[in-house]
DNA sequence: CTGTTCTCCTGTGGGC
DNA sequence: TGCCCACAGGAGAACA
């Protein structure tokens, strides 16, 4: 489910109810996530107060007095926020709630439990999952000069390159199909080969897909749903991704689709040459 | 070190 | 309708 955009539309959801209140208790109805939840996470974060929701990657920080709670949504999570109004019955997903004394509960729901929810002593930067992410793509030190620098020492093809969060964070199979059909790249390209406007390109490309799909409130393929259960509307907009067979927006071009690292990449060979 | 493949898990959609 | 298979938006681990 979530590339970057959708899990910044679920911090913003969910920010406005949590951030400067007191946790309550804390329900693990299922231990068995990507890895396992610590058993005494209840006893660890009662009392805590939330300062803070952050966002590196694809990770959420919860900044709390003693350390901060990281929450990874894998493929299916999904957070929402409930208050005392709403039904509470969990259901067969439902495997953490984070209650706070203000009333409002963090449901975490994830089918597939990739996800993953980590308790961390240690500064988040230093934390063994966040100390080798590449730079935010919507900051300004992701520019075309940092990516030609990285590019020009890969043999990978450009798209397996820019879902790597070691060289930029964030970018996952939907919005790197996207942003390649933008800049007008192949996505089999070497990444060595790649010339300083096309960089350019590509960079804008990134920034421009992601700010467009966070204010959309992300992209609802089949699942997604922000923190109040609504679905994200930039699906509409997509221009390749699920669209094979399809004539491109641009040209139009029947939408290719083929396999790339195991994942489907999508792309128009006429807008994109290699 | 770089690059590729495998794996975790459940749900769903398409083909027959 | 039911059954089976392929595939799904992530990303660390294992392997070549």
């Amino acid at each position: 489910m979530p590339e970057l955009p959708e899990v910044e539309t679920s911090r913003r959801g969910i920010a406005p109810f949590l951030e400067q209140q007191n946790i309550a208790e804390v329900i693990v109805r299922d231990h068995r996530l990507r890895w396992p939840v610590n058993p005494d996470l209840p006893q660890i974060l009662a009392e805590q107060r939330v300062h803070q929701i952050g966002r590196r990657a694809k990770y959420l920080l919860f900044d709390c007095d003693s350390g901060t709670l990281l929450i990874h949504l894998g493929m299916s999570g999904r957070l929402r926020v409930l208050d005392a109004s709403q039904p509470l019955q969990p259901d067969k997903h439902d495997h953490v709630d984070i209650v706070f004394e203000n009333g409002y509960r963090l449901r975490y729901t994830d089918p597939r439990r990739f996800g993953a929810v980590i308790w961390t002593h240690e500064p988040v930067e230093l934390h063994p999952l966040l100390s080798h992410l590449g730079p935010e793509p919507l900051e300004g030190d992701f520019d075309a000069d940092y990516l030609l620098d990285k590019a020009s020492k890969r043999q990978v093809a450009i798209k397996t390159f820019i879902m790597n969060a070691e060289i930029v964070v964030g970018v996952g199979n939907i919005y790197a199909s996207e942003a390649l059909f933008m800049a007008g790249i192949h996505p089999k390209m070497i990444t060595a080969k790649l010339k300083k406007n096309q960089a350019l390109k590509l960079v804008e490309a990134i920034k421009a897909v992601l700010g467009k799909a966070i204010a959309a409130g992300g992209t609802t393929l089949r699942d997604f749903r922000d923190s109040e259960g609504n679905p994200g509307y930039f699906a509409q907009e997509l221009q390749v991704y699920n669209r094979a067979g399809l004539g491109c927006r641009q040209c139009g071009h029947p939408i290719e689709l083929f396999r790339q690292a195991n994942r489907a990449t999508y792309f128009c060979p006429a807008c994109q040459g290699l």
